[in-house]
DNA sequence: TCTTGCGTTAAAGTGCACTTTAAGGTTTAT
DNA sequence: ATAAACCTTAAAGTGCACTTTAACGCAAGA
């Protein structure tokens, strides 16, 4: 299939197709003798792949260092392969929690905006808008 | 205080909380005359939300026009603070579902790697590298 | 006094991950 | 046969969020 289907597939850009290529965040696709691209249905699982990932915070060095190895097809890497899937999904775990943080931080606050801000609302009016960062206070940060 | 113990309560080097002051991530902080910052704990509270806001990956216009309708200290635009952080929080929401997605569908081939990779072994000693990619088809992406 | 260590600014530089541009080649429909 | 609609590349441009640089000011200690 042509890099035009390629990207209806994987809601991936033909330009990024490309560049996901040229930078090795998938495989070389094999051409035809005029050099088109035709991929196949592995070629799409890559592309899926990366874009996952990539989707998912997933930085381009660590994608392309196990792609890399994986092309090398061969045994004696698995293990490094495996590692560097490990250390991604370590930090995929950290990123979540950093991000669940926040979540909870802010849904409290948006939860309680009116609670705070309607009585404010005065002091607010008289210029006073310290009042609400003192008042914010009491929003504390959710613990671990 | 100065900007060097900002820096350390906050984890946020001198240089970014002098970024973030000038492009409104935190609402200018008082000098004295003759122009050094003096922090206050409520300039510390603000570094400390932005900075926790962008470590979740929240970006910086929502929260440079959170900040500034913030200071303009109006009870009028409560509402639209509110709709603000929980635009970001709606985001925040998705992103994590992203990730967690990944995070999972990482976990699957990570645990699953020794299983499918040990039984390729011979294959792939071969120049069989194929055999993996249409193993790999195998370990479904977790369905949401 | 003068060096050390803190502060300040505007402006230029960096790194990442695309994204666009320019200049072509080929294949398909009218 | 010629225009539309694909494909290709190398290289330059973009946007974001810092990060560094250069040049300067103030204030306390040897």
């Amino acid at each position: 299939m042509n890099i035009k289907k390629a990207s209806e597939l994987t809601g991936v850009k033909p330009e990024n197709i490309r560049y996901y290529e040229r930078v090795g965040l998938i495989p070389p696709v094999i051409r035809n003798e005029n050099g088109v691209r035709n991929f196949s249905d592995i070629d799409i699982g890559w592309i899926k792949f990366s874009k996952h990932m990539r989707d998912a915070g997933v930085g381009t060095e660590a994608l392309i260092d196990y792609i890399s190895l994986f092309q090398k097809g061969d045994a004696s890497n698995i293990q490094s392969r495996k590692e560097i899937l490990q250390g991604q999904l370590d930090e995929l775990e950290e990123r979540i929690e950093t991000m669940v943080h926040a979540r909870d931080y802010l849904k409290l606050k948006v939860e309680n905006y009116e609670d705070i801000m309607v009585p404010l609302e005065k002091k607010l009016q008289d210029g006073n808008c310290t009042v609400f960062e003192e008042k914010k206070e009491e929003l504390e940060w959710p613990k671990r």
